[in-house]
DNA sequence: ACGCTTTCGCTACGACCCGTAGCGTAATGG
DNA sequence: CCATTACGCTACGGGTCGTAGCGAAAGCGT
């Protein structure tokens, strides 16, 4: 053995320009706040970033890929505050999520790239692994420190656990972007203490599991409801051509 | 007075087709399944309904447009069925709504245009008026039957209930949409079930005005949050021409 | 220092779609 | 029968797409 790759992905060659990958992601995210989606091309973003036209189609597929990634950034910022209770963490972040949907540059991005994601299974995998499962952290950061405190109790059935997860996140994401990008309101302080209490109240005084009292049956699901945590290592973000140069 | 105009709108010469009508919505829904948002153009939708292009730049301004009256047009069927108890009812309009969701032409496009509504306010006030307003009618009419039942007790302040029903909304409609589109898992029975439980235990189990017990003021949210019940009635859906020959 | 490899900037190109103008024709109402 | 409006059709300039091809630049290994 002689020619030993001396790190990963470094094969040879001129490497790709570091800073062209921020001022390309930057300069797509301008482009969004004067343009919005519909009219923003990647002429014009590439004439912005200072780059070819040619160096964003080597880097990225299309225009769908690009907002993805400049739109990934700006949810980074995402954290849990430990602000002393479990309806106060939720506010706290709740606000946060609400602060970056009000940019523009997340407002007309992000819904347009989930519209295109409902025709592309792998742009959808891209949104998933880059904004919601990231997202998705937070609510069981949360959820530990509630547990921590006694507020929650220690989950059971993992699986039941995980459900109640992914009911919780999209019952919080989802209505904080259509109150924000459908009703075209703002998801201020007031509304989100409503919201909150509405939700803190439903999830901590319902009964573990009551009864599986009218339609049938509830927890018998089938063991394969989604495919939780069987897309993960390979396959990852999948650029166009090799590296991955986003931020990650 | 002599050339009275005998009905609205029916001032002379030859009349759209209404026909023309209800095929290029159709064919716009069959263009939506087959192509997606992205890679509809109106030139195709024009053939397939078997009419010319200009006709279709005559009665709509844009891609946009279009698309929200024909996704429009999916959410007639809706209705608050009777189903004996407030639960019950929110399951079954939530089916109903997961239901249109599910459908490949709404998927598509409804998000589409709600993204394309964040730069556009006519277009977003189009949205509103053909098809949210038309679900918030469904929150109005599933609560007024639970007060009649006392499930819920009758409203006292006539802001705070319109600020609640906006909040309803809100989760309801972006929780649907969430699991549906963002999360991309079906929103079935058990899930529903599981949803419902929780926003009616959370609805129902807090007091009118509880306690404003540990994260501070709950309820004496200023009096002016938005700006509800300002834009109804001018401006309706304003073709672009002059008639409305969507359903109506 | 020398190649090898990969990236970069640039130009040019065919293909496609947009949105409109112009024309002759069809369908109503007065 | 005439004014008015809608329709189908064709054609057009303008813009964007995504790619190909080229020479030059920037690293790596020997």
């Amino acid at each position: 053995m002689h020619s030993r790759t001396p790190s990963p992905a470094a094969r040879a060659g001129r490497p790709r320009s570091a800073t062209a990958d921020t001022a390309i992601l930057a300069a797509t995210r301008a482009a969004l706040v004067e343009l919005g989606w519909s009219k923003l091309t990647l002429g014009d973003v590439a004439t912005r970033a200072g780059v070819a036209k040619t160096t964003l189609y080597r880097r990225w597929a299309g225009k769908n890929e690009l907002v993805v990634d400049a739109v990934a950034e700006l949810f980074d910022e995402l954290r849990v505050p430990d602000r002393g209770s479990l309806a106060a963490d939720i506010e706290g972040v709740v606000l946060q999520f609400a602060a970056i949907l009000a940019r523009p540059e997340a407002r007309s991005g992000l819904m347009a790239v989930v519209a295109e994601s409902t025709r592309d299974d792998a742009l959808r995998e891209r949104i998933r692994a880059s904004i919601v499962e990231r997202q998705k952290r937070l609510v069981l950061e949360g959820r530990a420190r509630a547990q921590a405190r006694g507020e929650l109790p220690p989950e059971e059935d993992p699986e039941e656990a995980a459900r109640t997860v992914d009911l919780i996140f999209d019952v919080v994401a989802g209505a904080v972007v259509h109150r924000t990008l459908v009703s075209a309101q703002p998801a201020d302080e007031n509304w989100v203490r409503g919201f909150t209490r509405v939700l803190v109240t439903g999830l901590t005084s319902l009964p573990g599991r009551p009864q599986e009292h009218q339609t049938g049956t509830a927890a018998d699901s089938p063991p394969a409801p989604g495919n939780r945590a069987a897309t993960d290592s390979p396959s990852a973000p999948e650029r166009k051509a090799a590296d991955s140069p986003s931020g990650a």
